[in-house]
DNA sequence: CTTGACCTTGACGTCGGCGTCAAGGTTTAG
DNA sequence: CTAAACCTTGACGCCGACGTCAAGGTCAAG
């Protein structure tokens, strides 16, 4: 199939695909006339490829499903590597919720009192 | 003071404080020889600047403080449109920790499912 | 044959807070 | 007098995942 299939069979822009061809993510084949051809795994891949990215992770952190799936897995995320993607990406986000409520504590902190401040002068 | 001094004195670089005055957060004067000059109070905003920033505030969300420094109160934070922006900021830590904390759900949700396919398989 | 819907590569724009040259003018210490 | 250490404006680089326009080749329908 041709790259516009490809996008609308897998929820993306075709600009999205080709982003993902240059990041390595997919490896379409040629027609004679130059166009880009897909098989049917490569809808798998870019679907699985647009569901990590919507879980924030970045096109590096998809590469251990995209080869789980080039592995013949019906499933991107049986592959040890990618259990321990998963596992990276939680750890990721572990840490920014820590972050961000720390800094909503130093914050809650200072509205306080700057209130107080506020109320006694 | 020129602008190497309080930056030092604010404990940023010379572009940050140049970029600052391109955002509008300070406005020096110039000497004859075309130099920036500042005073005390500009001391005052860029650290507050500095301040906020690392809060995670963008330089946009530190107008209000600036302005109620330059308004000539000794503290920031103690006018109302202040308060308003530490509120806004707040709101936005729980909005992000709230989506940060879906991600995780949904990524907890899916490690679990593959490491259970595999031990069934 | 023509039109319009595809396809190709190439490359700049986005967003924020600066870092980092470049190419000069100024000031100050010795 | 000179060199070091300032200062100025201007402008590209960074990072990530594409959006978007350019300029052109290809193909199927009427």
């Amino acid at each position: 199939m041709h790259i516009s299939d490809l996008a609308e069979r897998a929820g993306v822009t075709v600009r999205a695909v080709r982003y993902y061809e240059s990041r390595g993510l997919v490896r379409p084949g040629r027609a004679a006339n130059g166009y880009r051809t897909y098989t049917e795994q490569d809808v798998a891949v870019v679907r699985e490829v647009k569901a990590l990215l919507s879980l924030g992770m970045t096109t590096e952190q998809t590469y251990p499903f995209v080869e789980c799936l080039r592995a013949g897995n019906e499933r991107a995320d049986v592959c040890p590597p990618a259990l321990t993607a998963y596992r990276a990406r939680i750890a990721e986000l572990d840490d920014r919720i820590a972050e961000l409520t720390e800094l909503r504590s130093r914050l809650t902190d200072l509205l306080a009192d700057a209130e107080s401040y506020r109320g006694v002068t």
